[in-house]
DNA sequence: AGCACGCCGACT
DNA sequence: GTCGGCGTGCTC
């Protein structure tokens, strides 16, 4: 082929045509001719596209399948760093997996501002030679400053404030040569993190996991090891040295964190060890910074990085160790845009560039405690410093004896036991799973959920519908009068609370007591969540009626009650990780009292305190609760032990959506032909946003089912008209 | 994603 | 008559 230089596979020269990548929503590589001056593989272009200038990336050599005469040349080469063949392995595999078209990995892995915008510059000032024609006091004072700081430069701002001068004195000195003004780039490199700096001293256990940890780094090859420790066992130092070796090996690291509301502290932590801040990475970083982390990342000037799971789309160059903390939270599952599981995009991207993932969790997903448990993690535990973890007293309620009226949630029993914390100046904190308004039919007498016919999904009741729905395969039916189980007549209530209910409820049962809801819709932003938080750890409220945002690591040294409002709440059927959340938030919410001198007491109330998850949280039985959940999990045949697919389908229009859905229902023979099941379409999770309605479809096949490839030719079949959107979603986290 | 083209309703 | 609604299609 005329242009390609045989010499250096990869590169293009002036005219060769070549494959482009852009973020533009198209499913295709576009093909362009190579710029003057040739242009390399994985290079970041500019290239026209309509009347737009677009961003893109030089993806191979050109397939020559479009009219020639239409082929436009690239218009330049980006000054930031290639993208390396690691990089774009990742994102092709990622997009394989997630069966997300290319162009929206790449948008991902493009989402920093001003990336086609030349390097911006700034004047900085610094010592020059000679001396100047006149000595002046205010000459002087610069000159003496910058001498003070050795070969350091300043801006111009800098300068001025710091030698109390105006800025023309600096100007002046600069005509005579005896302060240099300089160009440099604005974006520079982050501050050097010394491995050496802070170490603290480490219990023998904690030396033992810090050093298998680094033999791992050190090795430079791929590697994931589940890091398990209760809280208090110093699992940050552990990893931190991890991330020592990492520095000391000169590669790059990635220390990934589920809540925005976590990095301050956490860079704090960082500093104190490495004795500088590393580059920060998520939703609340401006612009400017944005840009200058991307660009540091991929040329090498950036050595930690600290984010949220958007940061594993980061140009790295040379990634040796990326730490996923809180391994098991829920919200390294992205729920819009680009579907993925930042844990388990961790792993692949790890995989794909020779690096260390360390897992770290007081309590582990049962996806990395079985892969783990098969061979395929190493795994790590560490032990409290302070002997076993001191659980608190664990009590169940048994709601079934407690005769509640309909609309109230919490028992007498709690209240009581609230009430004497409120007398004893304690505080209390009220627990409820959940923060919307998704209620489980549930009855009074028994304790029976109502299920579905068809599944083993319970059903949900739709307050305008006034039908039960299951939100699974989407068969409905009318309200029962009568409990399906017990037949006592009358006693069937929905069940779910949000947080706003239940604070209601808490307002009259305690008016005189200070309540705090600790919800994370209810506080603007991070800051003021933090702010929030710590009002009330300093005893700003009696009683905290909360969400899982309690659960992630908050320190409430005054808190000795927490009651867990609803703790069956998902132990059966919707939703498959149900039982596993739950066991993880009893045992973290449990973690929040008596952490102080003051012990403490967790109540749990539920309608069926036999079941096995409670019996083994009461217990503290975390093998026992692991191996059971496991086993059901392999008996139905779902993740870990299964693959599963959401098929989200969402449009103004409610019927047309619905439509789509039952045509795609209809036309399912490949996905039957690997075995597969398909349920639905039912409301998806989230039923209505922005106006759209979302349906969903359910996917359930066996792990060795090709389950991408099937659903590619599925949903392939289907062309879709005005403004209904369809989306796959692999490996589904929520159910509701 | 943008942007143009194109085919049907209420206005100067 | 035309201005403009947004459905459909194209961009190398």
């Amino acid at each position: 082929m005329i242009g390609v230089n045989l010499q250096e596979p990869g590169f293009f020269e002036h005219g060769a045509l070549v494959a482009v990548l852009t973020a533009q929503p198209l499913d295709r590589f576009l093909d362009y001719k190579a710029p003057e001056g040739g242009c390399a593989e994985g290079a970041f272009v500019e290239v026209p596209l309509g009347p737009r200038k677009v961003l893109g990336v030089i993806w191979g050599p050109g397939k020559g399948d479009y009219n020639i005469s239409k082929i436009r040349s690239v218009n330049r080469v980006l000054d930031v760093a290639p993208m390396d063949q690691g990089m774009k392995a990742f994102l092709e595999r990622a997009a394989d997996y997630t069966l997300t078209p290319l162009h929206a990995m790449l948008r991902l892995a493009t989402r920093a501002p001003g990336l086609s915008d030349p390097p911006s510059m700034r004047k900085i000032y610094r010592l020059g030679e000679g001396e100047p024609d006149r000595q002046t006091e205010a000459r002087r004072r610069v000159l003496e400053a910058l001498r003070d700081y050795g070969g350091l430069s300043f801006t111009l701002g800098e300068l001025s404030e710091m030698a109390g001068v105006t800025n023309s004195v600096i100007k002046g000195l600069v005509k005579q040569g005896v302060v240099r003004e300089e160009d440099t780039p604005r974006d520079v490199p982050f501050a050097r993190l010394d491995p050496e700096y802070g170490g603290k001293t480490l219990s023998e256990d904690q030396a033992a996991g810090a050093e298998a940890l680094r033999a791992g780094v050190r090795s430079e090859r791929y590697g994931t090891t589940l890091l398990r420790g209760v809280t208090g066992s110093g699992k940050t130092e552990v990893y931190l040295e991890a991330v020592a070796e990492c520095l000391k090996v000169g590669r790059q690291g990635l220390v990934l964190l589920p809540e925005i509301a976590l990095t301050s502290e956490f860079l704090t932590r960082v500093e104190a060890r490495f004795g500088a801040r590393p580059a920060e990475w998520h939703s609340g970083v401006t612009m400017t910074e944005r840009r200058r982390t991307w660009k540091m990342v991929g040329q090498g000037g950036a050595s930690l990085v600290v984010g949220a799971r958007s940061a594993l789309f980061l140009p790295f160059r040379d990634l040796g160790l990326i730490v996923v903390d809180e391994e098991h939270d829920t919200s390294y599952k992205q729920e819009d845009g680009v579907l993925y599981n930042a844990r388990d995009m961790a792993v692949l991207r790890a995989s794909l560039s020779g690096a260390q993932v360390v897992l770290a969790s007081a309590t582990p997903s049962l996806e990395s405690w079985a892969n783990a448990q098969a061979g395929k993690y190493e795994r790590l535990e560490l032990m409290s410093r302070f002997g076993d973890a001191v659980l608190p007293e664990m009590r169940a309620i048994d709601m079934r004896a407690e005769d509640l009226a309909r609309d109230r949630w919490i028992s007498s029993t709690l209240k009581a036991a609230v009430d004497r914390r409120v007398l004893a100046g304690e505080q209390s904190l009220l627990f409820i799973n959940r923060r919307g308004y998704a209620p489980v039919t549930i009855c009074r007498a028994c304790g029976h959920q109502v299920g579905c016919d068809h599944c083993d999904a319970r059903m949900v009741e739709h307050r305008f519908l006034k039908r039960l729905v299951c939100h699974q395969c989407g068969e409905t039916k009318a309200m029962p009068e009568v409990c399906p189980s017990c037949e006592v007549e009358g006693k069937l209530a929905p069940v779910g609370p949000g947080v706003e209910r239940l604070a209601e409820e808490a307002g009259k049962l305690w008016p005189e007591a200070r309540l705090a809801v600790l919800s994370s819709d209810l506080f603007g932003s991070a800051r003021a969540l933090k702010e929030g938080i710590e009002t009330i750890a300093a005893g700003g409220a009696d009683i905290i009626i909360g969400t899982q945002l309690v659960a992630k690591g908050h320190n409430f040294p005054l808190l000795t009650l927490v009651g867990v409002i609803d703790a069956d709440l998902g132990l059966q059927g919707s939703d498959l990780r149900a039982a596993e959340r739950t066991f993880q938030l009893m045992r973290q919410v449990a973690g929040r009292a008596g952490r102080a001198e003051k012990p403490g007491v967790a109540m749990l109330q539920s309608y069926q305190p036999e079941h096995p998850v409670i019996r083994a949280i009461l217990a503290g039985d975390e093998k026992g609760f692991w191996s059971a959940e496991a086993d059901e999990r392999r008996h139905a045949g779902v993740p870990p032990y299964g693959r599963m697919a959401g098929i989200i389908l969402s449009g103004g229009d409610v019927s047309q959506v619905f439509d789509l859905g039952n045509a795609l229902a209809r036309n399912a023979g490949m996905l039957r032909a690997i075995g597969a099941e398909v349920y639905g379409p039912a409301p998806a999770p989230i039923a209505r946003v922005r106006g759209r309605h979302r349906v969903r479809l359910l996917v359930k096949a066996d792990k060795s089912a090709p389950l991408q490839a099937a659903l590619a030719q599925w949903v392939g079949q289907f062309r879709l008209k005005g403004d209904l959107r369809l989306a796959v979603d692999i490996d589904p986290q929520s159910f509701y």
